[in-house]
RNA sequence: GCUGCUGUAGCUCAGUGGUAGAGCGCGUCCUUGGUAAGGACGAGGUCAUGGGUUCAAAUCCCAUCAGCAGCUCCA
């Protein structure tokens, strides 16, 4: 008798011994098509396994549909994979193998270093390893023993993790796969063969368990897959990606570009990418005048000093450009003696006089509501600007327009008092709302950042800091959309919620964010008067709906792959002629366009029509207007749309009036209208 | 900043020690064609920059700058 108990719970019995398949069978056939292996007691077994038969047994079924069958899979494939350059490189040192979004990677540190070279040995190598079939075995060992394993092992990383990462487990399990032993949680598929297809993707460094102090391992990116076409698929999808990238697309489309000779991280706009920008900021700016924002204009630099009040400067310095040093103060310290080290020290201790160019535009707002003595009429006090800062990153976290040195804001500070700051931070919500909404932009993930209990980093009272962080959940909750709650990712003055998406490889950006400020009104001793009489503190708020323009516009560019709704094409519309006998016109129709408002161009050359539209559809030109002798005598354009086709002859007036309508409801189109 | 890879015509790329190549784009001419590439001819390159090795370097070595992937960082 062989009874087994399945994940719901019911118990199936059978009178003769069975395998896992037999099991699957006996629940229906679908099942037994689509089950990968089985898992008894969470210990994986082949299909073909007997069960044992007595006791009642948990066993589960797994198919591709579960959602660690692929994971525990591609881990396998990791050991394989470790196994693999373990034979090729001896004395490799193995760190950790994780799976991750899409594949795997396996950390190795190696005395000569891996190259993209070594690439297809270690694929050869895996495939044979595969081929052995041999199986993946539990061991486990007491926390001593597993120490004096890995150390016989010569692996140093896991003995280390053992020894500190794993420092409660009194005992820890092992994976062995024929000469290949690894410290590993498990689970593991219960043969290799269930290893379908996988492919080494990149190398690149890493440290050791991210600490940027301790060594630099190479991290050898994989994927696998139970069949090799959805291998294929995933490939493929991983090249049409790149095709979205707005580093391609944007020099495709010449919407920006970035000169090697003006600077790294230092975005050109093109003249068509100047315009997608101005209207992003005209869009912007009317509702921010429908908010009850003022609009400021500041300048790019300010006095150390405002830094070192606000407390900037110098403890920032690394991610500043350098100050500009005071013309006179340098003199002065030229005619002392002073040498190029003691400049440098100075500016260490924040002990010189010059000038910052301006990391954030905060200062200068609080100036700006310093500047007047303010009432607890007045507030809230909203100044925006679109306002460009600088910030030395890191050469190697430059790239695109997704991480720059030098980028515009689309910024404002609001001065509240306790009262308001929970509806003007719904405000603040509502304006991101309404930008996500008009792009079409859905995909994107909200997190408000709380502070840490246990850290001192924060300033300001704890009271205040559970009033804004409330404030902040429920202005999180107008949103109508789940968001997550993160202790530690506070900004040290206050906490803040973050709206974050993803470009087309997958990487994170934060684009919008508001934040809730109790530390620099009182370092500037920001005051307003309150209805006693009394001066009180305002809080600040600051926030960034777009992030910056520059970000804002790279991810945009991939979130329409380049295709901008009519309101925000550079070009909405381009007259074709069928041959030169339309030229004229073409030109008439063009120039009834452009007065009504129509941003349009003329492709007149002496190019077949086919080429013509060839070349519209590639620059992503919304509307192509044809015009032939047929459309001159009967005073039509033939409309051909960038995404549904030939939408035949229609008089002019009427395109005209298609298209205004499209731009006033900034309609967003995607495949099909 | 770190590790690895890359840098050749406006763009995408081939060229691996012996006289610099292709496709697209660009220019001129021919062609006047109704919904995704008509044809001919032509111009265009200090092979990123600076050193080195060599009889000889785009090619090998070193440095710098820049780009890409990842890590670290992002007040």
């Amino acid at each position: 008798m062989t009874t087994v108990k399945l994940p719901d719970g019911s118990l199936k019995e059978f009178d003769s011994k069975v395998s896992v398949k037999d099991v699957a069978k006996s629940i229906g056939s679908r099942l037994a098509k689509d089950a990968l292996w089985g898992e008894i007691d969470l210990q994986p077994v082949e299909l073909d396994y007997e069960i044992p038969q007595g006791e009642p047994v948990n066993l589960k079924i797994i198919t591709k549909k579960d959602p660690n069958a692929l994971a525990t899979m591609r881990h396998s494939c990791a050991h394989v994979m470790a196994r693999a350059v373990m034979r090729i490189k001896p004395g490799v040192q193995l760190a950790f193998g994780p799976t991750i979004d899409g594949g795997f990677y396996y950390d190795v540190e190696c005395d000569e270093p891996l190259t993209e070279e070594d690439f297809p040995a270690i694929e050869k190598e895996m495939a044979k390893i595969i081929a052995l079939d041999e199986p993946f075995e539990r061991l486990d060992r007491p926390r001593a023993d597993a120490i004096q394993v890995c150390k016989d092992l010569k692996q140093d990383f896991k003995v280390e993790h053992i020894e500190t990462g794993l420092a409660d487990d009194d005992s820890l399990s092992f994976y062995q796969q024929g000469e290949f032993l690894d410290l590993c949680r498990g689970p593991h598929i219960p043969s290799p063969r269930r290893i379908g297809a996988f492919k080494l993707l990149s190398i690149a460094g890493a440290y050791w368990k991210g600490d940027q102090s301790r060594e630099q391992l190479q991290r050898l990116y994989a994927t696998a897959f139970f069949t090799q076409a959805e291998l294929d698929a995933h490939l493929e999808l991983l090249e049409e990606a790149k095709k979205r990238d707005h580093r391609v697309l944007g020099k495709r489309l010449g919407l920006f570009h970035i000169d090697e000779m003006v600077g790294q991280g230092l975005v050109l706009w093109t003249p068509k990418g100047s315009f997608v920008r101005q209207k992003l900021q005209d869009f912007i700016s009317e509702h921010l005048q429908r908010q009850g924002y003022d609009q400021v204009f500041t300048p790019h630099i300010g006095k150390l000093d405002l830094y070192k009040t606000s407390g900037h400067f110098p403890y920032y310095q690394d991610s500043q450009y350098t100050p500009l040093v005071d013309r006179e103060y340098l003199s002065q310290l030229a005619e002392e003696g002073c040498t190029c080290g003691e400049l440098s020290n100075l500016m260490n201790e924040g002990e010189i006089e010059g000038y910052l160019l301006k990391p954030m535009n905060c200062p200068h707002h609080i100036r700006l509501f310093a500047s007047e003595q303010r009432s607890y009429r007045d507030l809230p006090i909203r100044l925006s600007e679109f306002g460009t800062v600088y910030r030395w990153e890191q050469s190697g976290e430059i790239g695109g327009l997704t991480r720059v040195r030098g980028f515009t804001q689309d910024d404002a500070h609001l001065f509240v008092t306790q009262e308001q700051l929970g509806e003007e931070l719904i405000g603040c919500i509502e304006l991101v709302k309404i930008i996500f909404g008009a792009m079409g932009m859905e995909d994107y993930t909200v997190r408000v950042g709380l502070r840490d209990p246990d850290s001192s980093k924060y300033v300001g009272d704890p009271e205040n800091w559970d009033l804004a962080e409330q404030a902040c959940r429920e202005a999180a909750q107008t949103l109508g959309k789940d968001f997550s709650e993160d202790p530690g990712e506070a900004a040290f003055y206050g906490p803040k919620i973050d709206f974050v998406v993803k470009d087309c490889i997958g990487r994170k950006w934060q684009l919008g964010t508001v934040q809730v400020d109790y530390n620099l009104p009182e370092r500037f001793g920001l005051e307003y008067i309150g209805s006693d009489n009394k001066p009180h503190r305002p809080i600040m708020i600051h926030r960034a709906p777009f992030g910056s323009m520059e970000r804002f516009i790279g991810v945009l560019i991939e979130h329409f792959a380049g295709s901008f709704p009519l309101w925000l094409a550079p070009e909405q519309g381009r007259i074709l002629t069928v041959s030169d006998k339309s030229e004229e016109y073409g030109k008439r129709v063009e120039s009834q366009m452009r007065d009504a408002g129509i941003r349009v161009k003329g492709d007149y050359r002496s190019e077949k029509l086919g080429a013509k539209i060839r070349d519209g559809q590639l620059e992503m030109i919304p509307y192509m207007m044809i015009v032939g002798p047929r459309d001159a005598e009967n005073g039509t354009v033939s409309i051909r749309d960038r995404i549904d086709g030939d939408l035949g002859a229609i008089p002019v007036e009427e395109a005209i009036a298609k298209f205004q309508s499209e731009v006033a409801d900034k309609t967003v189109r995607s495949k099909s209208s």
